[in-house]
RNA sequence: GGGGGAAUGUCCCGAGUGGCAAAGGGGGCGGACUGUAAAUCCGCUGGCUGCGGCCUUCGUAGGUUCGAGUCCUACUUCCCCCA
């Protein structure tokens, strides 16, 4: 089964292969030809344990537009079910449970997410999105394990790696986690039934639990079922894709502005730029050629075009120019835009006097006051530009700028303007 | 059922003669060098602080001790050997 020597005729499969986002396809022959003869309906689904997606999911989600624009129907599955028992693939534990309150605050919020991809409604090849709670949670216990437990063995479920590993390093799997594959499956026979979908896609670590939906969709129902994977992403350097400002890669504009998503693409290692703008944008594979090609400081042009790209993607045209512009002004002029993250403060703390450590805690440049000391004794914090290594040093109202700002940036990249109002 | 081991800084791996905020890595953050890149070198990496200190950490709960990550008891989870 060499991909590599695999030619797709189907436009979709066509665009996947170029662009990279291949890394397994159960049957891709097969696939293929189905996907040439007409509409299909695939899926991926999406647990609800936070309330904003990440950079992880969006190599799927971009593969779900393709699929459209491909002419097929793309179904987003909502976990709002299999999220009460929780996925235990690439976990060292059970995660805590979380309560139908939160699961649903988070589908809701996560929902937004996936309209800015794709198109809804109700023609043939509008996307679609479901929640697995709508049929899992009619199931009785004992109906359930007549009906579907009767077609898996444990012998076969040791195997996979999602248990195996758990095994394997010695921690425990409770018995509720290990039905998790059991309900994924059933959502795949699920959807086969409702939308007579046929291919489910995801992350290279979900192919044991997709394989399963596969299986399950031909014993019950001798419905021909594929599973394609994606490879982890991954940078050159070898670190798993998803750090920014403190953390991981969100979606929503509440969790990552605008600005800070479009810097965490501007980053982009060099060796990167080509496969994430075959990944993350829509350029046409020349265009992208010659961006990746461009050498030395110029492939800094590049990152910016991956950067304009993938946020007007998600935060549309005019968020991604004031992001853009607010980081030419910050990193190319030295001036300050509004459009910089702010963090506003009373004005009579500023006429009272603020010890510096506590302002950049929380205007979120240290997690805690002592690590602004530190990063202010290790000359990482700047007032108005100027070094500060006093984190006791009190901010007053003489630091404020005319319009009433005083900029605060912990290393090179974190700049926060502090507003007295 | 019997016997022997293991659990450490809430990111991970890991050392730890009864005096320990606890060695060393990795990761992360910051500095230098650059191109807002990589590689390299250096520093920091529990919280609060009036900088004199105070508080909270070694699977869980008790106990011994002036003092416990370290000793004792019970419990939880995992591994190995015997049945």
């Amino acid at each position: 089964m060499s991909l590599d020597a695999f030619k797709p005729k189907s436009e979709f499969l066509r665009v996947m292969q170029e662009r990279g986002y291949i890394h397994q396809i159960s049957d891709a022959e097969a696939l293929d030809r189905v996907l040439t003869g007409g509409v299909v309906t695939a899926y991926v689904g999406y647990d609800c344990t936070a309330n904003s997606l990440h950079i992880g999911h969006l190599i799927s989600i971009m593969m779900l537009r393709w699929f459209q624009r491909a002419g097929h129907r793309p179904v987003t599955l909502m976990g709002g079910g299999t999220t009460k028992v929780g996925d235990p693939t690439d976990k060292d534990q059970q995660r805590p449970l979380l309560t139908d309150q939160v699961i649903n605050a988070n589908l809701a919020s996560i929902k937004g997410t996936f309209s800015r991809f794709l198109r809804f409604g109700e023609g043939p090849a509008d996307a679609v999105m479901v929640n697995n709670a709508d049929w899992l949670e009619k199931l009785g216990y004992v109906e359930f394990l007549r009906e579907f437990g009767v077609h898996f063995t444990i012998n076969r479920m040791l195997t996979f790696d999602s248990v195996k590993l758990r095994l394997e390093r010695e921690q425990p799997l409770s018995f509720l986690e290990f039905n998790y594959m059991l309900m994924q499956a059933t959502d795949f026979l699920e959807l086969g039934r409702r939308y007579g979908c046929t291919l489910q896609m995801g992350g290279s670590d979900q192919w044991g639990n997709i394989i399963n939906g596969v299986e399950l969709n031909r014993r019950m129902d001798s419905r021909q079922a594929f599973a394609l994977t994606t490879p982890l992403l991954t940078t050159a350097s070898g670190e798993k894709m998803g750090k920014s400002v403190g953390g991981a890669v969100w979606l929503n504009a509440d969790r990552l502005s605008p600005y800070d998503y479009w810097q965490m693409w501007r980053n982009t290692e060099d060796a990167d730029v080509g496969r994430f703008l075959k990944l993350f944008t829509e350029l046409p594979l020349d265009e992208i050629a010659r961006l990746a090609a461009l050498g030395g400081a110029e492939i800094n042009e590049a990152k910016k075009v991956l950067a304009n790209e993938a946020t007007t993607m998600l935060h549309g045209a005019d968020a991604a120019r004031a992001a853009a512009e607010a980081a030419r002004a910050a990193f190319e002029e030295g001036r300050l835009s509004d459009d910089l993250p702010t963090y506003e403060i009373p004005r009579r703390v500023f006429e009272a006097g603020v010890a510096l450590a506590a302002v950049a805690h929380e205007a979120g440049l240290a997690s805690s006051r002592s690590e602004a000391r530190r990063l202010a004794q290790g000359g990482g914090l700047r007032v108005n530009d100027a070094p500060e290594t006093d984190g006791q040093r009190l901010l007053t109202a003489a630091d404020l700028s005319a319009d009433g700002v005083v900029k605060l940036a912990a290393g090179r990249k974190k700049i926060v303007l502090v507003r007295a109002i």
